[in-house]
DNA sequence: CGGACGCCCTGGCGGC
DNA sequence: TGCCGCCAGGGCGTCC
């Protein structure tokens, strides 16, 4: 389940292992992966053909590969289950390889898009002239830019009519946040999930930022988050930052704080994890 | 128009 | 043992 630390690990990697390569040619085995380039899989691949790849950027979960002199970007989704390998040309295909690059180069690697549950996919793109791709000009900046405006993000809240959790993951006012990075920093903010935003303090937006930065960070720092196999970077190493998790998957296991046994709830057709005490919900659910 | 919700998809797993 | 249903969930289309 890949989120902004996850996304930002694989973009580095991206940088380390295929930028400044010319692509040869590129082949898609699923049309589901590149289904938001209207014009379908052979005509993607056919577009990316000659173009040298520029250096990866990333805004929240999505991240893009520019193509040099075109004005024009390959935009990944990694969506639930995708990966984005460098493997060598002889290495077996993938269970559920979708799409695959080749280089004009002896290095001997190619990029592999593998995605199990087809959430994510490729797409091509015109970009604008700051370099982001159109289709995703509605996506908000992520609290690790450092661009992001957090007084910005302070008055939507104030104005929204919803719920903490629910603003948390609306990509158009903060990006990158996912379910699992959500219930940490809402555990780590002392903040239930269902709290109205409208009520929430200057002090509280930004202690919730702070938190929202720092359980970010402490990911990036040891490659992201591995809640299963699933997961794996761009050189096929998984990460291990579920081992610090403070909240997400530990129903019924004892706060780390006050040792008050943690709840799931189900929540939007997945789950919420808090802990019982140190997050009250509010007197009057909205 | 803003907010809420259903759907897309696959495989692991628990229950019967 | 085999089968069924649940669960994981980001993003977007649609509905109210």
């Amino acid at each position: 389940m890949p989120e902004l630390p996850e996304v930002e690990v694989v973009r580095r990697g991206l940088e380390r292992w295929v930028a400044h390569r010319t692509v040869a040619d590129a082949e898609v085995l699923h049309p589901r992966a590149v289904r938001r380039h209207p014009a379908g899989g052979d005509d993607f691949a056919r577009r990316l053909q000659g173009y040298r790849v520029g250096v990866p950027s990333r805004r929240g979960k999505y991240l893009w590969l520019p193509l040099a002199d075109s004005g024009q970007a390959v935009l990944a989704h990694l969506g639930m289950s995708g990966q984005l390998l460098v493997q060598p040309h002889e290495a077996p295909a993938e269970k559920h390889l979708r799409v695959r690059v080749r280089f004009a180069d002896a290095l001997g690697t190619e990029l592999r898009f593998v995605d199990q549950r087809t959430f994510g996919g490729l797409s091509l793109h015109d970009t604008s002239p700051d370099g982001l791709p159109d289709v995703i000009a509605h996506i908000a900046r992520d609290p690790l830019d450092p661009l992001f405006d957090d007084e910005a993000f302070h008055r939507a809240l104030r104005r929204k009519r919803t719920t903490v959790k629910r603003a948390l993951l609306d990509q158009s006012l903060i990006s990158g946040v996912g379910n699992i990075y959500a219930d940490e920093a809402l555990w780590r903010s002392r903040l239930h999930y269902d709290r109205p935003t409208a009520a929430l303090t200057r002090p509280r937006t930004a202690e919730l930022l702070g938190h929202i930065r720092d359980v970010m960070n402490a990911a990036l720092a040891v490659g992201g988050t591995s809640f299963d196999s699933l997961y794996v970077n761009v050189n096929g190493e998984s990460g291990y930052f579920d081992r610090s998790l403070d909240a997400y998957g530990r129903e019924g296991l004892p706060c780390r704080r006050c040792a008050t046994p943690m709840r799931r709830r189900p929540w939007m057709n997945r789950s919420s994890y808090y802990c019982p005490r140190c997050q009250r919900p509010p007197r009057v659910t909205p």
